[in-house]
RNA sequence: GGGCCCGUAGCUCAGCCAGGAUAGAGCGCCGGCCUCCUAAGCCGGUGGUCGGGGGUUCAAAUCCCCCCGGGCCCGCCA
């Protein structure tokens, strides 16, 4: 299929490509130096020429004269380049550049990425909550990076694979697993019965029983003074939202009678590891029953998966115990605090060290020595990035994936690089060098601090809920008389906007503090006002009706807010294209926000529908329907919902 | 003790990776704009020792070094 290219996209490419060519650099080099240019007047793509001018000898006003030649020869007829105090600026001819849009428009186009020139198998794994909890907002930050990117890199061309990693054999899943046993309960019977959310239940079950084991542990062998009054606050607050009579005395029973606590932790371990009955099949059910309301939540965010990859099954098909052969054999192999391990400081010494390549790619920090990764514990199990080994190669093999990416927290950067080096030494490299661990930050509360372990955690159903309820109250107002349903869908969209918006919008490796009030307030430059800026947009074109583009005359779309509002939302295409590269969606949402901005300043200026020229009209209308089209591609990259009215 | 991340306007953040063109938005605050396409909007004003110091460079918010403040990690947790 053949890609039609915009007037913009047309002209970056054949400039950045003419540049390359004159001073001898990487076509890339060229794209990535290629700006836009901070003043409007300059153009709008800028080029800084000087340091290769200084170095080659060359006179910028020739160049541009060169450049200029090479547009031509493209067929590019609108644009023109020039040489201003060391800069390469192009600018479009605006009547030029708007009679091909209005062809473009005519034809269905819209303003999307192009396709990148080196297209990819990416496997994007996100999210990947343990299944022991409802979604909170942390893993709510998780989403809606892990999904913006993985739109991102779909539109850029690439093929993309999300992955859902559940999590159901770690040592906090045994924590819930022990206690469903305790309780000798079912996790959606219960959850039916009590009325809840089933990962709402065992989010109960697990902060009640891992807080009671904590108490436990503290009242045996003593604890600082102010861990106790922590613990008994927590202890206070679960017994007061049990979700079934009983529960919370049951479990204190049944904790406090035991010799063992902890030991007991690790025998679920082990069962579920070894795949023992009964623990192993209740193990299953309480992990189905959290995922179940996990896959609502993120149905309701506008979140999807490709596969949902169960560490178990890697556990149980054998995978994991391959991989350790392998750890094994390999010259890596060594002994740590009389543990089996691999030995990644010699990793590092003879792989990393003198590879340059693998140097670059593997971001080792400097002057920092790379503990041993211990691979079993001594009873036997596995340690979580052990079964990540394994799951990695997993990865690549059932996406027959180039790149993996995998969405987490930065807090796990130190077992996610002992992850890299690990199959750097087990000679996966290949697979090591295209590993990512696209880290973020935390979310922070004000005032509060999560701690999911004692169920103190703000879930993301809970921020939805109040996003919603104070959306309802705004489309009410602004909608008399508008069907229930109508409002309660349309407010809806706007929660979820609101809220991955806000998420998305700072970069990743910047800490959130969410403020309620600024996130929920919906005035803010937030997702609510693009998502509102659209529907002007779908309004306008409602009234006017159907666009005549035979009639509407580009020479009309010369004049400077109008030409703005041409160049920036082609722009949309670009910047997207070069947010996946750089996966960096916030990019993307930074040029949202200027675009609406400029969208809603001209709206204030100038009616549309009442123009009474025709020509001058049905320029307008065109220049609306191409902002409809670029806000509708880049909100759609980010997921934000779009409603046509609001 | 070591490693990594963050520090730009009263607040929330772009710009830093790939050094260059008068440091930008939004919120807040002050003053205006709805008989006219949705005022969740718009216009004008206010506001900055780019955490501090040194260095490299024709040029530093951007690169290097030191320091300060905050966060995370250094576990047979993840």
């Amino acid at each position: 299929m053949e890609q039609r290219l915009d007037p913009l996209s047309e002209a970056f490419e054949a400039f950045t490509s003419s540049l390359a060519g004159i001073l001898g650099i990487g076509r890339l080099e060229a794209e990535r130096l290629t700006v836009k240019p901070p003043r409007e007047e300059y153009g709008d793509l800028g080029f800084p020429l000087m340091r290769y001018a200084r170095r080659l000898g060359l006179d910028p006003g020739e160049v541009a004269a060169r450049v200029s030649r090479k547009l031509e020869a493209a067929g590019v007829s609108w644009a023109r380049v020039e040489a201003v105090g060391g800069f390469l600026n192009l600018r479009l001819d605006a009547p030029a550049a708007a009679e091909r849009v209005f062809r473009l428009l005519e034809g269905g186009w819209a303003p999307r990425p192009p396709g990148t020139p080196e297209p990819r198998v990416v496997v994007v794994e996100h999210t990947s909550a343990n299944p022991i909890h409802p979604l909170h907002m942390g893993h709510a930050r998780n989403s809606a990076l892990g999904d913006a990117l993985a739109r991102l890199l779909e539109a850029r061309g690439h093929r993309v694979n999300r992955r859902f990693y559940v999590n159901d054999a770690g040592l906090q899943a045994a924590y819930v697993v022990l206690g469903f046993k305790l309780l000798g309960l079912d996790p959606r019977e219960a959850a039916g019965r009590a009325g809840l959310k089933p990962d709402e239940l065992v989010g109960w079950v697990y902060a009640a029983t891992h807080t009671l084991i904590d108490a436990e542990k503290v009242r045996r062998s003593g604890a600082p003074p102010g861990e106790l009054e922590e613990l008994a606050a927590s202890l206070a607050r679960l017994r007061e939202r049990e979700p079934l009579p009983g529960l919370f005395d049951r479990l204190l029973e049944a904790i406090s009678s035991m010799e063992d606590p902890e030991g007991e932790v690790a025998g679920v371990l082990r069962d579920v590891e070894f795949r023992r009955e009964p623990t192993a099949s209740l193990a299953r059910r309480v992990a189905e029953a959290a995922l179940e309301g996990i896959r609502e939540t993120l149905a309701r965010f506008g979140v999807s998966f490709d596969a949902w990859d169960w560490e178990t099954d890697l556990l149980w098909s054998g995978r994991v115990a391959r991989i350790l052969e392998e750890a094994r054999r390999s010259r890596y192999y060594t002994r740590h605090k009389g543990a089996e391990a691999l030995d990644i400081p010699r990793i590092v010494r003879e792989l990393v060290l003198p590879d340059p390549e693998a140097r670059r790619r593997i971001r080792l920090p400097r002057g920092f020595e790379v503990p041993p990764l211990i691979l079993v514990r001594s009873d036997g199990t596995t340690l979580y990035t052990t079964r990540d080994i394994a799951y990695t190669l997993y990865k690549y093999e059932a996406a027959g994936a180039d790149e993996v990416i995998n969405v987490v927290g930065a807090e796990q950067r130190l077992p996610q690089l002992q992850l890299r080096l690990a199959l750097l030494g087990l000679g996966y490299r290949r697979e090591a060098l295209n590993l990512t661990h696209y880290d973020y930050e935390m979310v922070n509360l004000p005032g509060r601090r999560m701690r999911s372990r004692r169920g103190i955690l703000v879930t993301l159903d809970e921020v939805l809920d109040e996003a919603k309820a104070r959306a309802v109250e705004e489309v009410r107002a602004r909608n008399p008389g508008a069907p229930r349903e109508w409002v309660e869908e349309v407010a809806e969209k706007i929660a979820v906007g609101a809220v991955r918006f806000a998420l998305v919008r700072t970069s990743a490796p910047r800490p959130i503090t969410f403020d309620f009030d600024k996130v929920l307030d919906l005035r803010e430059n937030s997702g609510p006002y693009l998502q509102y800026t659209y529907a002007r947009t779908v309004g306008i074109l409602a009234k006017h009706g159907p666009i005549d583009y035979r009639a509407a005359d580009p020479g009309e779309c010369g004049e400077p807010q109008r030409r703005g509002l041409l160049v920036e939302s082609l722009r949309t295409g670009l910047v997207a294209a070069k947010a996946a590269d750089d996966l960096a969606p916030e990019d993307l949402a930074t040029h949202l926000l200027g675009l609406a901005d400029r969208f809603n300043s001209w709206y204030q200026m100038e009616s549309v529908i009442h123009d009474p020229s025709e020509a001058s009209r049905e320029c307008k209308a065109a220049l609306v329907e191409l902002v409809k089209r670029a806000l509708e591609v880049g909100l759609g990259l980010l997921g934000i919902p779009l409603t046509p009215r609001m």
